[in-house]
RNA sequence: GCGGCGGUGGUAGAGUGGUCAAUUACAAGAGACUGUAAAUCUCUCGGCCUUGCGCCUACGUAGGUUCGAAUCCUACCCGCCGCA
């Protein structure tokens, strides 16, 4: 790797693996900033269902158990927040960790945040327009298909005759910069030297724990919180569309909910691993021992 | 006890003589991902292998009819409903 970039140090694993208490600890130890990598804690007022930490903001700082957290409880829940938003956002708070002599820490479980700041992603800044989208939405995917064939016969391949989001993605990007959808998509220079530590976990303990959080979650008011949000903003935002509240839009049995919640969890999970497998560059630890080893190891 | 209806793959639920290892949905397994990513999408999904339009076992159980049955007949078992 290359020295002269500055270290960061990467906690991932799925959905309840304890990446924020292993965080924390780590953390106080190395004298670290935590910057978060989930794309629903970082909305605000969605609580209970994301998990997110029980912290506080302190001068303008959202601080759980004596850390910063970065990027927690950041943007408003009608906002349309984009991958390309938060890795400038990410990519700032890290430089910014380490100008104040700190360690940051990234810390999440949503692999695409993680990989487009680890790898510098360069991302077509168009924002969503969501009129387009909707007009886009109504045509048949072989229609579109074919017009993205037409205007940029590389990102047809690449986005395949399949996935109609993917599609439109693409045909929004040419409508906005008129440019080729495929010549924007590159991968820049690494700015940061980075460890990524994966926590291991068994398949029996995590059907156990995602059964207890949910559970866990229920008693904390996760359906006074989402009678509250789904009155005030609807079902179509983006947070709304989280596990754990899209299964309310259409059930009324709480039994029901929480079995479906549980099941989802268990589904988005195998979701990160497909992702995290592909990563041979990860450092799979067991106890956070490991974790504080291998961190030493690499900031000498 | 009599009469009616029904018992199909992990689940729900089609099929009512051949083209049925059985539509479909869900669950499950594997995978994709430069985008909204807790999103979206793809493939597999009775067993076996030499992966063939191959073999075996299967549509409550046991027989039967038929060249051929998940589909028709008989008996039995189980469930629901009605009458006793």
């Amino acid at each position: 790797m290359n020295p002269s970039l500055s270290r960061v140090i990467t906690i991932l694993g799925i959905t309840s693996s304890g990446k924020t208490s292993l965080a924390v600890e780590l953390a106080k130890e190395f004298n670290g900033e935590i910057v978060s990598a989930d794309s629903r804690q970082i909305y605000k007022e969605f609580n209970v269902g994301t998990a997110k930490p029980e912290g506080a903001w302190e001068n303008g700082k959202f601080i759980y158990k004596g850390i910063a957290h970065y990027l927690i409880d950041e943007i408003d829940p009608t906002d349309d927040f984009t991958l390309s938003q938060y890795q400038k956002l990410a990519t700032e708070k890290l430089k910014e960790i380490v100008s104040c002599g700190k360690t940051p820490f990234l810390v999440g479980g949503t692999p695409l945040y993680l990989k487009a700041v680890l790898e510098n992603w360069n991302i077509p800044e168009v924002k969503p327009n969501l009129r387009l989208r909707q007009e886009l939405e109504q045509k048949d995917i072989l229609e579109l298909f074919n017009a993205l064939k037409e205007k940029d016969p590389e990102a047809a391949l690449i986005t395949g005759n399949a996935n109609k989001r993917r599609i439109i993605r693409a045909l929004e990007v040419i409508a906005e910069t008129g440019e080729k959808f495929s010549n924007q998509r590159k991968i820049g220079e690494p700015v940061f030297d980075y460890l990524k530590i994966g926590i291991k976990i068994e398949k029996e303990e995590l059907v156990k724990r995602i059964t207890e959080r949910t559970k866990e979650m229920f008693k904390k008011g996760l359906a006074e919180e989402i009678k509250q949000l789904s009155e005030k903003y609807g079902w179509e935002i983006t947070p709304m569309q989280s596990i754990g509240y899209q299964e309310f839009k259409d059930e009324t049995n709480l039994d029901k909910i929480e079995s479906l919640i549980i099941q989802n969890t268990l589904a988005y999970t195998k979701r990160q691993t497909t992702w995290f497998k592909k990563d041979k560059n990860i450092v799979w630890i067991t106890s956070p021992k490991e974790a504080e080893e291998k961190i030493k190891s690499f900031l000498n």
